[in-house]
RNA sequence: GGUUCCGUAGCUCAGUUGGAUAGAGCAACUGCCUUCUAAGCAGUAGGUCUUUGGUUCGAAUCCAAACGGAAUCACCA
């Protein structure tokens, strides 16, 4: 809250306690709708019964003791409908520019000395990043970058999946129809390269399915019994007794997926202090078993799996450990939380995964605090939507997915061909260009991704692909480029980007909204860390750059001949600019100067 | 079937503690580049906020029910 509402507010609370002897602790002010005239509302309704008078009545008295007490800062009043609107001297825009211009944390929080660990990516290595990976990406890369400038210190790590049957399934068909070709031999990413005996394995899978129904067999035994499940099973107990020739296998093929993995991060700027891999840390979640059952918090059953009893908690009994003493999914995310409140102590621990998942995190938190641990508290799960296909959900193994890699890289060419039509960057070396051409295609694409609310699930259509123009990545870094420019041009004239004016000089409406935006942009970024929540900054961003581009097409900057109102629109030119740098930095864009 | 989430313009989405005539973008139509970058700006048109009840000065927002959609309920991860 601006230091604006602070003052009307408890203005207002002073007023209506000597006016009506009304105590208030919290009212809320709002913004003024832009139909009518003011800056901001109070709502006077919620008074009428304790002030025994009519709404407007209420608003009109109140009005008459804002102007008598407050005359430095509220212009004036209207009432209309039982509204209070209120207007404020445009010395008080100006005041606030100047405030908002001259602090040296206006894009930092106060820092909460306060360690946050957020663990995101979280990918197999069986198969290459798909869309789904990249929201999942963005976002958590995200929201460590607002949870940092909302003054938290932040750990971004990765867990790594890395072992299971899924694993043993590439490693398999490789051996099978592979033929020693490695990346180097067939030119593909690592990560393609096993996503393509990925889906052989499935391919040959469900031929053996097909084979053995028509045989007479029925379809949950063919399932079960084809040969080649089998042996993947049999793989997997190879792997986990670590028999050589396999761990030697998985290595290999590990090493191929991770090497294209850290090309995929790269491409999209997501980076993690620490990557954990579940091969390390299914055994300590294995420990943790022991000790729960040794505590109570777990019991055996006959045949020798571990369970958990979480129906007081509403939800059911959950497998822990299987019967054969290998470990689940879960037991592997005990672990890792263990190793990761080991590592770091952080009060808060953030994961995020798709809300397919919701049901499984509900189950961990609950065992974790029955295991009454350090790491038990302060553990949340970040949910966020499915995207979805018009065609439907995405699915790896029936090829119906929208590759990460060739998503993004059919961004960047088409950011390259709407570049070269508008004929903008004459003088750019091949460099600048291709450059100019990434930031604005992973621009477009996580803003893209990002504008969207989490919570909710997300529809991705191909064909009509990712825009340019309106609510997008481009227009925000298009206004950037803008204010850049004028920064260039002001440098050439010798005009300063900002200084001291007349503070008694009038402003346009266009330059109040403006103002008025710059100075929530606190308020938003708060907000945007309570809530895991980067859309609201890309929300927030696009509001901005739509205020300003309207402001300077009303407006004239640098050819304005009055120095003091010049040097205002300067100002606010700058700040503006320097805003949008910020936010869009926060959501993992790149503002260039010129594009 | 149980649990959880969702339903706002033709399409994609905003709308945080209940507030005024429900907002953007895309698509359609109309204007604006010899003047700070037209990836822009201004405008027209487009709505039974799924439906029905309830709570109250006041509901897209809160409550209940119905309808429609999604996820999940594995000794997969």
């Amino acid at each position: 809250m601006s230091s604006i509402q602070v003052q009307l507010i408890e203005s207002i609370q002073a007023g209506l306690s000597s006016l009506f002897q009304i105590d208030e602790k919290d009212l809320s002010l709002q913004e003024t709708k832009k139909e009518f005239e003011g800056a901001y509302t109070f709502v006077v309704f919620p008074y009428t019964k304790k002030a025994g008078k009519a709404p407007a009545q209420i608003a009109q008295t109140l009005g008459d003791y804002l102007i008598e007490n407050k005359p430095q800062l509220v212009k004036a009043y209207q009432v209309v409908q039982g509204f209070l609107n209120i207007s404020l001297h445009d010395s008080v825009w100006y005041g606030l520019l100047q405030d908002l211009s001259n602090d040296s944390s206006a894009f930092q929080l106060a820092p909460k000395n306060e360690k946050i660990v957020i663990e995101y990516s979280s990918p197999n290595t069986n198969k290459p990043l798909h869309l789904g990976h990249l929201r999942n990406n963005f976002l958590g890369y995200s929201v460590a970058q607002i949870l940092k400038a909302g003054g938290y210190e932040v750990i971004k790590t990765n867990l790594v999946n890395d072992r299971g049957i899924h694993i043993c399934k590439s490693m398999l068909a490789y051996q099978l129809f592979g033929n020693g070709e490695t990346p180097a031999s067939s030119g593909m990413k690592g990560d393609h390269l096993v996503g393509k005996y990925y889906v052989a394995f499935d391919k040959a899978y469900k031929a053996e399915i097909e084979q053995l129904v028509a045989t007479g067999s029925d379809a949950e035994k063919a399932k079960a019994e084809a040969p080649i499940m089998l042996q993947a099973q049999a793989m997997l107990l190879a792997w986990e007794q670590g028999e050589p020739a396999v761990i030697q296998l998985w290595e290999t093929m590990n090493s191929w997926v991770l090497e294209g993995f850290a090309a995929s991060y790269k491409q999209m700027g997501v980076d993690f202090d620490k990557i954990y891999r579940e091969s390390n840390t299914y055994l300590l979640g294995k420990k943790l078993v022991d000790e729960g059952l040794a505590q109570g918090v777990f019991y055996q059953k006959p045949d020798g799996s571990i369970w958990i009893n979480l129906e007081e908690e509403g939800l059911d009994e959950k497998l822990v450990l299987r019967k054969d003493g290998t470990s689940v999914y879960i037991t592997q995310d005990m672990g890792t939380a263990q190793l990761k409140y080991e590592d770091f102590g952080a009060k808060q621990s953030i994961y995020v995964v798709g809300n397919e998942q919701d049901y499984h995190f509900e189950v961990l938190f609950h065992i974790l605090k029955k295991l009454n641990k350090a790491f038990s508290q302060g553990n949340y799960h970040l949910s966020y939507g499915m995207v979805d296909l018009p065609s439907g959900k995405m699915k790896s193994r029936e090829g119906t997915v929208v590759d990460a890699d060739d998503l993004m890289q059919e961004m960047v060419d088409t950011a390259r061909e709407r570049t070269l039509e508008l004929g903008k960057i004459e003088g750019f070396s091949e460099e600048e260009s291709n450059q100019l051409f990434q930031q604005l295609g992973m621009g477009a694409l996580k803003y893209f991704l990002l504008k969207v609310d989490p919570k909710k699930r997300m529809l991705f259509n191909p064909e009509e692909s990712i825009d340019f123009q309106g609510n997008t990545g481009p227009f925000i870094q298009y206004t950037h480029t803008r204010i850049c420019s004028i920064r260039r041009k002001a440098l050439e004239k010798g005009f300063p980007m900002s200084g001291k004016s007349d503070p008694n000089i009038t402003l346009a409406e266009s330059e109040r909204e403006l103002i008025y935006l710059l100075g929530t942009y606190k308020t938003k970024l708060a907000e945007a860390c309570e809530n895991f929540s980067p859309s609201i900054i890309a929300q927030y961003s696009f509001d901005l750059a739509k205020q300003f581009n309207k402001f300077y097409n009303e407006l004239t900057i640098l050819n304005e001949e009055n120095e003091d109102i010049r040097t205002i629109r300067l100002t606010l030119a700058d700040l503006t600019g320097k805003t949008i740098q910020h936010a869009t930095s926060l959501l993992g864009i790149v503002s260039p100067e010129r594009m």
